[in-house]
RNA sequence: GUGGGUAUAGCUCAGUUGGUUAGAGCGCCAGAUUGUGGCUCUGGAGGUCAAGAGUUCGACUCUCUUUACUCACCCCA
C-alpha cells in the first residue's frame, strides 16, 4: 500500500466542486478588475528563488523543494507565485504590452514544512499581480479585488491587517533604532529572536513569546521611521479604503517573510482556523523586477491559500451547490434494454443534456437508489411499454411528480424546464 | 528541526482488573409477493486491532522500538 506523501491532499470526487467553484469565483472577480491570467511551470531554475525571495528566508533556507535535474541543474518546485510571474514578465518582455500590467494566477505550491491545521507541504494559491505602476491606487486595486472576492463569497470575520514596512532606504534607519533598543535586553529575548537580531531584526516584532512581546512593545515604530514617500503612500491607501468602506487595521507588526516587499503589505486574517490564520497576504514589492534582471519596476500583488479559504468556507457554514450531477438517469426495466438506454443517453448528450444510464445489470430498484445517490435531477424508466409507446414518464426526484414525454421530446423537456430553474 | 497527542471495519468511535468466535452507528450490497428512489424493517460482505520485538499459560489491552497521522513552535497561504 503506497500512501501519499506528507502534507499533501487529494480532491476527491465528492467534493471538487467546491473547488471549482472557488476558482470561478476567482476568474470572474479577475475578469471584472481586467486581470489576465498567466500560468508559469511548477519547477523553475533554483537561482529564481534565491534571488527574488532572498538567501536569508526560512522559505529558501530550509522549505524548497530542489532536485538536480538529469542535466545537472538545480531546479526547485515554485514555492510562491509571484517570483516566476516576474521571470517571465521579464523574459517575455511583457513590459512592452501597455501597462500597468495586471494579471492573475491559480497554481499549486511547495514548501518543505511540517504539516498542520491549515499547513501543508503542496497547498494552492490564487494570487494576482500588478507590473508597472506606484501609486496607492494600484495597492487599493489588488486590495479591493481580493475583498470583492471574499465578501462576494460570503465569507465574514476577517480582518484586514494592514502596515507599511516602508522603502529600503526608511527601513535600513529603523533597522538601526530598533537594533539600538533592542541590545541592551537581548539576554531577555528566547533563542530565536537572539538569532533574528542579526539575521531579520524586523521579524522579532513578529514574535509570540510572552517575555519577548513584552519587550517589542515599547520598541520603536517603524511608522515613525518611515519617509515622507512612504508615509504619503500609506495615507493614500488609507484614505481609499475609507472612503469605499473597506475596514482594516494598522498592525505595525505585520512583517512579511519574503524579502521582496517594500512600503504596503497587509494581511487577511481569522482565527477561526486554528493557529493559521492569514487567508490571504500580499503587499508591494518594489525591486523584485530588478532582483531577477529586469528593469526597475514596481509591482503589488497578494497570494490567497485556497485549502485555508475552503476550511473558513466550512467553517462559516457556506454551503456550495454541488452542481456536477446528472440531468437524467436513464433506468433500464430489465439488462435487456441496456442497448436502447445507451441510445438515449448518447442522443441526450449530443443536445447537452447531462445523461447517465446503467452499465451493470443491476436490478430496478437499485438503478433508482444509484440515481438517487448522483443527485440526478430526472428519472426515466425505459422498458417494453415505454419502447413499444414511444414514451416514458419522466419523474422529478426531488418531488416525485412525473410526466409522460415522448423519448425523443425528452431533451426539449429538460432544456425547457433549466430555462425556468436555472440549472 | 523541536515538543505534545493519537493509531481497532470504507468513515466516526466502543472494547470491562490481560481470558475463548473483537462490537455499534453511518456507509456499501441484497431482500421485504415479481416495473419506481429517499423513510422503515430484515439479512449480508468487510478487521494480520499501524508494524516489529518483549513480558505472560494467554495481549486489542502491559513494556520497548519503529512508522504514520495530528496539533503546536518556527515560518507562512
Amino acid at each position: 500500500m503506497i500512501n501519499i506523501p506528507k502534507g499533501t491532499k487529494d480532491v476527491l470526487p465528492q467534493e471538487s466542486y467546491k473547488w471549482q467553484y472557488v476558482e470561478k469565483k476567482a476568474r470572474e472577480v479577475c475578469r471584472l478588475f481586467n486581470f489576465r491570467e498567466i500560468r508559469t511551470p511548477v519547477f523553475e531554475h533554483t537561482e529564481l528563488f534565491t534571488r527574488s525571495i532572498g538567501d536569508d528566508t526560512d522559505v529558501v533556507k530550509k522549505e524548497m523543494y530542489t532536485f538536480l535535474d538529469k542535466g545537472g541543474r538545480s531546479m526547485t518546485l515554485k514555492p510562491e507565485g509571484t517570483a516566476p510571474v516576474a521571470r517571465s514578465y521579464v523574459e517575455n518582455a511583457l513590459e512592452a504590452y501597455s501597462l500597468p500590467l495586471k494579471m492573475y494566477y491559480i497554481t499549486p505550491v511547495f514548501r518543505y514544512e511540517n504539516p498542520q491545521a491549515g499547513r501543508l507541504r503542496e497547498h494552492h494559491q490564487f494570487g494576482v499581480e500588478v507590473y508597472g505602476g506606484d501609486n496607492a491606487y494600484l495597492d487599493f486595486e489588488v486590495i479591493g479585488l481580493a475583498h470583492k472576492f471574499l465578501s462576494d463569497l460570503g465569507v465574514t470575520g476577517l480582518v484586514l491587517n494592514l502596515n507599511s514596512i516602508g522603502c529600503e532606504k526608511c527601513r535600513d534607519g529603523y533597522n538601526k533604532a530598533l537594533k539600538e533598543y533592542l541590545s541592551s535586553r537581548l539576554n531577555e529575548m528566547c533563542p530565536t529572536c537572539r538569532e533574528r537580531f542579526e539575521r531579520n531584526p524586523l521579524r522579532i516584532l513578529d514574535c509570540k513569546v510572552e517575555g519577548c512581546r513584552k519587550i517589542v512593545a515599547d520598541a520603536p515604530k517603524i511608522t515613525d521611521y518611515i519617509c515622507d514617500d512612504c508615509r504619503a503612500h500609506m495615507a493614500a491607501l488609507e484614505k481609499l479604503l475609507k472612503d469605499y468602506g473597506i475596514e482594516y487595521k494598522v498592525n505595525p507588526n505585520i512583517v512579511r517573510g519574503l524579502d521582496y516587499y517594500t512600503k504596503t503589505v497587509f494581511e487577511f486574517v481569522t482565527t477561526a482556523l486554528g493557529a493559521q490564520g492569514t487567508v490571504c497576504g500580499g503587499g508591494r514589492y518594489n525591486h523584485l523586477v530588478e532582483s531577477v534582471g529586469g528593469k526597475p519596476t514596481p509591482c503589488v500583488g497578494f497570494g490567497l491559500g485556497l485549502e485555508r479559504l475552503l476550511m473558513l468556507l466550512d467553517s462559516i457554514g457556506i454551503n456550495i451547490e454541488d452542481d456536477n450531477r446528472p440531468d437524467i438517469f436513464v433506468i433500464s426495466q430489465k439488462p435487456d434494454y441496456t442497448d436502447e438506454c445507451i441510445k438515449i443517453v448518447k442522443a441526450l448528450r449530443e443536445k447537452s443534456v447531462a445523461a447517465e444510464t446503467e452499465y451493470t445489470g443491476r436490478s430496478l430498484k437499485a438503478q433508482f437508489r444509484y440515481a438517487d445517490k448522483l443527485n440526478a435531477r430526472y428519472v426515466a424508466v425505459i422498458g417494453e411499454s415505454e419502447l413499444n409507446s414511444g414514451e416514458a414518464d419522466i419523474k422529478n426526484l426531488a418531488d416525485g411528480t412525473a410526466e409522460k414525454i415522448k423519448i425523443d421530446k425528452i431533451a426539449n423537456y429538460i432544456l425547457e424546464k433549466r430555462k425556468c430553474q436555472s440549472f
